[in-house]
DNA sequence: TTGACAGGCAACCGTTTGGTTGCATATTAG
DNA sequence: CTAATATGCAACCAAACGGTTGCCTGTCAA
């Protein structure tokens, strides 16, 4: 998931389907200066990074975005090292006197 | 940042960092099978990032975790695509139902 | 039915990435 | 002073990445 997010044209396209949702790959396109093939890519990284959720309709596949991993990946990572916060204070000031 | 946090090894540094702080090189680098100079070049990456802090001493550099700007990027995410949650769903029935 | 439109698949290509080896520099211990 | 230790710097390499072009498939409309 991170590797996905690490992409910058993958952060616009899921900034474009937070702004509107349920756009075909034509849609998605359209604004962008890449093939429609490049942009097709990206989103099957962002769909196997459960970023993005599709839904076929007839010869057109509509793309959702799913915002549920973002949020708990965040916040696991927020709790891991808002904890060593003050930690690593301390241990700075220690580690410095100890000189 | 996103790039930072796009490799695994990264990941483990921080997670190392999180664990114990103040590390040197080397003591980060043992337990890693990977050469010095990899492990080097990675927290360089974190350096660059904002995501790691280093103090200098002697011949020794003291590696720190910053746990800011995660939470900062994980508020501002979270936040962003939030909003679109409950529309996501909304969009996606009356698509379906305009069919 | 046939043409136009939406999308998928695959080969190819330059650049970046993650990693290595080898050597240089700086600091501390004996 | 000298040897060992801790790190930095640079060149090199295979693999992955981001993007392209070309072609094929499936669906809808006239």
């Amino acid at each position: 998931m991170f590797r996905a997010l690490a992409d910058e044209s993958r952060r616009a396209l899921l900034d474009s389907l937070a702004a509107q949702s349920a756009q075909t790959l034509s849609e998605l396109c359209s604004g962008l200066s890449m093939t429609r093939q490049a942009v097709s890519k990206h989103l099957a990284i962002l769909e196997e990074a459960n970023l993005v959720a599709t839904v076929k309709r007839g010869r057109e596949k509509l793309h959702y975005l799913n915002p549920v991993p973002i949020a708990e990946i965040a916040n696991r990572w927020i709790r891991k090292f808002e904890r060593t916060r003050v930690d690593a204070l301390v241990d700075l000031k220690k580690r410095l006197e100890s000189e």
